[in-house]
DNA sequence: TTGTAAGCGTTATCAT
DNA sequence: ATGATAACGCTTACAA
């Protein structure tokens, strides 16, 4: 093969060993200006004909012609790259949103740039000239966690590259967002187990810097004074970690079997969290749903397979992926049209209740 | 700031919007040359005064410059990308092979460009062409799973481009591989259980397809041969499906029950199977693992959280991973340094054993 | 020690 | 309908 053969030269020759256009050009017959034409479909070659047209193609297939995107983007100042920054790509909250995102942009011009900072500030800042330096257009960053606050995303709005924070409202007016209805969705969930017939359940609140944390137990207080359920606060406790776990759900169960309380059902911060507190009921002797029923909240690709599987709050992260990269779309179509008058997204998604095998009728 | 105010031109401004080597030559008082071989920290320009260097430094960090990487790549025939291919980001395994490429990847000066081909060969082939427009470097791919079978790969080889496959050998000798030595992982399991005392033991074996299954399979029969356990073929069952699910474990652990041949632990083809499978069991009355002890292959992160905690076969999926991004490394270097002379790189991680909630003695 | 100028591959503008 | 030419921002001989 052509290319094969020019590869022969060592050294630099990685990237030189694929056809330029003037190389296509020369074996074409046909010049480099109408060789671009063809390829990007140019309303300007409109009307050149067909038969050229198709052999250029034909050229540029048997050549193995593929322009090269960095004299494309440094003549035409686009990248066509986006950052997608998360957390921690092994996330299993995170892996879903990536999934969206990824389904989106596939449809797209744009490539994602995948940056995994794993929980880590160094590494994000690091990454932050990398991403400079390849001249992304836009940011979309999975902010569920604690490690990924929206003020560090400021760097990027302060410079005017559009960004779409996933799963946790921004407070800078500058920054896109999607969450879920945390509200709503916990309001699901303790709904759920009222209407099963429990009436002593016990809590295991977030991370008190997580915000999210705050919008459950909003829907959770409002929820118990609208049908006049007593929260008690011996059976109310708080993950002590800044990160959700299975260990701190543990722990947190632990306490509450510790405390000597009776109740017939859990609502866990979220499924990890459940997974925990699943373990140290059974550990405890208690059968899960017979003895106490547990609800998560996420619903992440685990919660299904789990043993009982776990009934939860679905909050597609699929779809918070999609929708970041709609954001995106849009506050850059706004950008190109108006440059300034740009106002922030902000959406929802609604959360809906995903019954299981881990709650049954008291 | 002064890289806001230049942004103020809308349209095609986004990239214009960072200063270039000129401008900051300008405003600095010395000139391109210069710049760049500070910047770069050239050899060439290790007679520069410090003072001026510093200077330099100053002016660069004050303006906001970002060296344009699209001209620098065009310059130096180096993209510096290397593409990383998962059949599926949100597969667990994936998930944790990706954080062990990240990290290594981190130190090194390479960018990953994620492709995520979602098990679908259409994807595959449409990246193909992004990739080689943005002139990647490197293939490192994720191959476990049949969808990315190593044929699809030999695009990349027959055009030059170093190829590491994590999680299976390649038939291709041009391709670099790493994979779990799955004999001896087979072994490790089996020979676990039959410790403990099993002498009558299941199997869910693995999709035909699979290559992974076969080796797994001769550890088994090896090891069965050693020791003068019977394989008995009534408990010899086959995942149907061509990807693994949890759902696959689940009915094939129904057809062992349905077959009423007795047997006290069950060894499944990886940790979804082994889920399934589980599940399966505790619907049908039985406790795990006191009734029948269950192991999987994998060491996936849901299994230390699993209900119980599965006993399986870890094969670090991270240090997979990080002897890719090596892998990648090494076969650039052989390249770079005498062209066509490079020998295929294989690599074997040893699995461990991780001894769980799921397994107990008979 | 620092500056000048050419060229990487593409595309937009202007000619033909 | 097609072609010549300049420019995008950077690096690197080569010149001063």
């Amino acid at each position: 093969m052509y290319t094969q053969t020019r590869t022969e030269i060592i050294g630099k020759a990685t990237l030189r060993a694929m056809i330029t256009i003037r190389e296509l050009a020369k074996a074409s017959g046909f010049s480099p200006t109408t060789i671009s034409l063809v390829m990007n479909k140019s309303p300007a070659g409109q009307h050149i004909p067909a038969k050229t047209k198709e052999s250029i193609r034909n050229w540029a297939r048997k050549l193995g012609y593929y322009p090269n995107q960095f004299a494309r983007s440094l003549r035409s100042s686009r990248s066509g790259s986006i950052a997608v920054i998360v957390p921690d790509v092994s996330d299993p909250y995170c892996a879903q949103v990536l999934l969206g995102v990824d389904k989106a942009l596939y449809r797209s011009a744009y490539l994602p740039l995948l940056v995994d900072i794993q929980n880590s500030r160094a590494r994000f800042r690091k990454y932050i000239s990398t991403l400079f330096e390849r001249r992304i257009e836009g940011v979309i960053a999975v902010a569920n966690s604690l490690q990924l606050q929206t003020e560090m995303l400021d760097i990027f709005a302060n410079n005017r590259i559009p960004v779409a924070a996933i799963g946790r409202e921004s407070s800078d007016a500058r920054i896109n967002s999607v969450s879920v209805d945390n509200e709503a969705g916990a309001r699901l969930a303790i709904s759920h187990l009222f209407e099963l017939g429990h009436r002593r359940i016990a809590f295991i609140r977030g991370p008190k810097a997580v915000i999210d944390s705050a919008h459950r137990w909003l829907g959770i207080v409002e929820f118990a004074k609208e049908v006049s359920l007593p929260l008690d606060s011996a059976l109310i406790t708080q993950l002590k970690d800044t990160a959700s776990s299975s260990e701190g759900g543990f722990e947190a169960m632990m306490r509450l079997l510790r405390g000597g309380t009776p109740f017939s059902a859990v609502m866990a911060f979220d499924d990890m969290t459940a997974f925990g507190a699943i373990q140290a009921l059974t550990q405890a002797g208690l059968k899960v749903p017979e003895q106490c029923s547990v609800v998560g909240f996420d619903d992440i690709a685990a919660a299904a397979h789990f043993n009982p599987p776990l009934t939860t709050i679905g909050q597609s992260m699929e779809e918070l992926g999609k929708i970041g990269v709609s954001i995106f779309l849009q506050a850059r179509e706004a950008q190109h049209g108006r440059g300034p008058g740009v106002r922030p997204i902000h959406r929802m998604v609604e959360p809906v209740l995903a019954v299981r095998a881990s709650t049954a009728r008291v």
